[in-house]
DNA sequence: AGCACGCCGACT
DNA sequence: GTCGGCGTGCTC
């Protein structure tokens, strides 16, 4: 017998199948790992495809040494779904083979964590007669009664009941009265009881949009693009697709955008499927996360909740697969294979039957865009549970404030709802939108901003303990007694951050607790959470925050939202900045009003007119939906358009420049003669915004094309080009997710 | 990815 | 004359 293996080395070279013979006693199937001889190394390997002939020299063929695993790690609906990466991302198959296992299963790298049992050999007679005549030790004769039920008792509980058991048992167990048995520990994370005393009656909307997704179950659908308002009880629906998949013995898989983000939506979970179900997220430790996808794999677990690579969980008859909050970048891989989760659910479902649902309160423009072709099925649920309405927006022009002599962050509206808030004795958050913002340290003689010399971004400054810090690679300096560039002296720190509005908050309503988050201060693990927790608990009354609050989070005692700085992103040199915007102000709104008592939200701008807050302000998204789909499509943009970037770094700007150049031409001479050209809107090359991160200087080829069929081959090519050995190391992104 | 094989410069 | 640079090519 022979296997075709795939060696782990992700190489072009070597990215093909080797045969290798199986040994006689090996019982071998496709999907499992193997140890191999490959050159004069030993390298793990995927079998693919067992056969009964080689087709190579049988005198060069090497034998498979081991297989660490006795069950197939991936199953065959993944190793196709990898194949499909690999043509599509234009990757090594065993680099998208690795993404369908737990990383640290390669290399063995974790322990499979046992613990020590031991159980009576005896019948229960003969265990009888045994403590009868067992005299010469009482821990012997204890050891024996406890065993007596015949069942299992753990090492431990020995240890607990019988002082200095270990030369007892050992005494037994020679006498063959008794036997050691090593389980196998699964470590999981989360454990809890099921309750089902939550589930809520369900709204008419829930039915319906249940009544149309629960017979998809059971036959080929479309994926769904469910667009639920914030409080619409989307949840719940999730819940009860995933039941009704559950009670057909189907599994289910649900992806959420960042898990630390969402820790009610596994506590519900939890809560409704108990043990069956089994967390995936980057923070769990190596051994958690090995538990957890081995749990899933021998289908102790058949419902996986989980951040992006969740989508690969090895569960057998997979019946569903939700993607909660679907608009989330981070459902987008930033390591290659830049794969999208999203992509990969639909992908995945069609090929397993499985009924995929994408779920948010304000939809991507693409897939509102593909529900609107027709591509998928679009349900709606416009209303808040219980009657409850989505909550009022105020929106604010700060530019009149400033104009009527408020220079203060907040404005007066906002000073006013936030006081009768906080003497109410009820909570409020408050949002800072710093996406593309950054405070600054600015020279007022010269302008110069403190840049870092290894970067070439503005450095930003941390009130804390009054440094500035690069975010790209972490340079900290304090802050400098006169300007660089200048050596005035009238160089300070510009612009609201969290900190400065804290302080702020701090002096307009002392004696008032206040919880901030923000990066700084969640760095440590389940920082986040305890914070959460804390704002839940009402040890604070007012929670202020960057994006990390805007999402997800459900406080039934939040009456107030404020966005301080509501459009600092609208300006941010990203076409989808609008989108951006507009998503991050009705998520922040939705926080507002989801208990019984209904919400207010202000929202403070410069730019009030602009539709995204315009829309945002009426939580209209289909407003707004319009508005920027007509702008994308004048303006030419995705989706209308692909953009296309080489992204070129070295030590060197000659060599980056050299290379941009050089990719330029090539593209030109391959193509400007073929109908292909006529795809290209335009191509440059130039320095990347940002030119230097981390003393490795940047340049790109920037291009738009139009999105057609065809250009899938325009892609093909520039994707082996990127490959190839240049000068200056190159990675090709196609619609960049910034363009930094 | 590793490692061997192979064809041209500076050295005991 | 050799030792050794790392450029191409192979690994079942």
């Amino acid at each position: 017998m022979y296997a075709e293996i795939i060696v782990d080395i992700a190489a072009e070279q070597v990215d093909r199948v080797f045969t290798y013979a199986v040994p006689a006693d090996m019982a071998l199937q496709p999907g499992m790992r193997v140890e191999v001889p490959f050159g004069r190394m030993t390298k793990e390997g995927f079998v693919i495809r067992l056969k009964e002939t080689a087709d190579y020299d049988p005198a060069k063929i090497k034998t498979i040494l081991s297989a660490p695993e006795d069950y197939p790690v991936l199953l065959p609906q993944l190793m196709a779904l990898a194949e499909e990466i690999k043509q599509r991302h234009h990757c090594p198959l065993c680099e998208a083979l690795r993404l369908m296992l737990p990383a640290e299963m390669r290399g063995n790298r974790v322990r499979i964590k046992t613990e020590e049992y031991v159980r009576l050999t005896l019948t229960s007679d003969q265990a009888e007669e045994a403590i009868a005549k067992e005299t010469r030790s009482k821990k012997r004769k204890m050891i024996l009664t406890i065993l007596s039920d015949g069942q299992l008792h753990s090492m431990e509980e020995m240890r607990v009941l019988v002082k200095d058991a270990r030369q007892a048992l050992l005494y037994l167990r020679n006498r063959e009265m008794l036997e050691f048995v090593t389980v196998e520990k699964l470590r999981s994370p989360y454990a809890g009881q099921i309750d089902e005393t939550l589930d809520r009656t369900l709204t008419t909307e829930q039915e319906e949009v249940l009544g149309e997704m629960i017979p998809a179950l059971q036959k080929n659908s479309k994926p769904y693009l469910l667009h639920g308002v914030t409080g619409s009880g989307k949840t719940e629906v999730y819940i009860r697709l995933v039941r009704e998949a559950v009670k057909m013995g189907k599994g289910a898989i649900i992806l959420v955008p960042e898990i630390v983000l969402t820790p009610q939506m596994i506590q519900w979970f939890k809560a409704r499927f108990g043990d069956s179900m089994a967390v995936l997220h980057s923070r769990l430790s190596a051994g958690e996360r090995f538990d957890e996808w081995r749990r899933i794999r021998f289908g102790q677990a058949r419902i996986v909740i989980g951040a992006r690579s969740a989508v690969f969980a090895p569960v057998e008859n997979l019946g569903v697969i939700i993607v909660d909050e679907e608009h989330e970048q981070s459902y987008l891989s930033q390591s290659f294979p830049q794969y999208d989760a999203r992509e990969m659910a639909i992908s995945r479902c069609k090929r397993e039957r499985a009924v995929c649902v994408l779920a948010s309160a304000t939809p991507s423009i693409y897939s509102y865009a593909m529900a609107r072709r027709g591509d998928y099925i679009l349900l709606e649920m416009p209303h808040r549970i219980l009657n409850r309405p989505l909550p009022e927006i105020e929106l604010v022009d700060m530019r009149q404030e400033l104009r009527m002599g408020n220079k203060s962050m907040f404005s007066r509206t906002l000073k006013q709802k936030l006081d009768a808030c906080i003497h109410s004795g009820q909570q409020a958050m408050l949002f800072i939108n710093r996406r593309g913002y950054a405070s600054s340290v600015n020279c007022r003689k010269c302008g110069e901003t403190i840049r870092c010399s290894r970067c070439d971004v503005s450095m930003t400054y941390h009130s804390f303990d009054k440094t500035i810090r690069c975010h790209y690679c972490g340079a900290i300096f304090p802050v400098p007694k006169v300007c660089p560039s200048c050596e005035s002296t009238y160089i300070k720190p510009m612009g609201t951050g969290t900190q400065k509005v804290e302080e702020e908050l701090k002096k307009l309503y002392p004696g008032v607790g206040i919880i901030r988050m923000d990066m700084d201060t969640t760095t440590e693990k389940n920082a986040h959470f305890e914070l959460v927790n804390q704002f839940r608990a009402g040890k604070a009354q007012i929670l202020l925050g960057t994006q990390m609050i805007a999402k997800g989070l459900d406080f039934p005692q939040v009456t107030l939202v404020g966005a301080v700085m509501a459009d600092m992103s609208l300006n941010f040199p990203d076409y989808r900045a609008a989108e951006r915007t507009f998503q991050l102000l009705v998520q922040v709104a939705g926080r507002a009003g989801r208990g019984e008592k209904p919400g207010q939200v202000v929202i403070q701008s410069y730019q009030p007119e602009h539709y995204a807050l315009q829309a945002a302000v009426k939580q209209d998204y289909r407003l707004f939906f319009a508005q920027e789909f007509d702008r994308r499509k004048k303006a030419l943009y995705p989706p209308f358009t692909l953009m296309v970037r080489f992204l070129c770094d070295s030590k060197t700007m000659e060599d980056a420049w050299e290379t941009a150049e050089a990719i330029k031409k090539e593209i030109e001479v391959r193509f400007s003669d073929t109908p292909l050209w006529r795809r290209v809107l335009y191509i440059r090359a130039d320095e990347a915004p940002i030119n230097r991160i981390q003393d490795r200087c940047r340049a790109q080829v920037l291009m738009k094309l139009l999105n057609h069929p065809d250009t899938d081959q325009m892609l093909e090519t520039f994707q082996d080009m990127a490959r190839m050995d240049r000068k200056a190391h190159t990675v090709l992104e196609i619609n960049p997710s910034s363009l930094a």
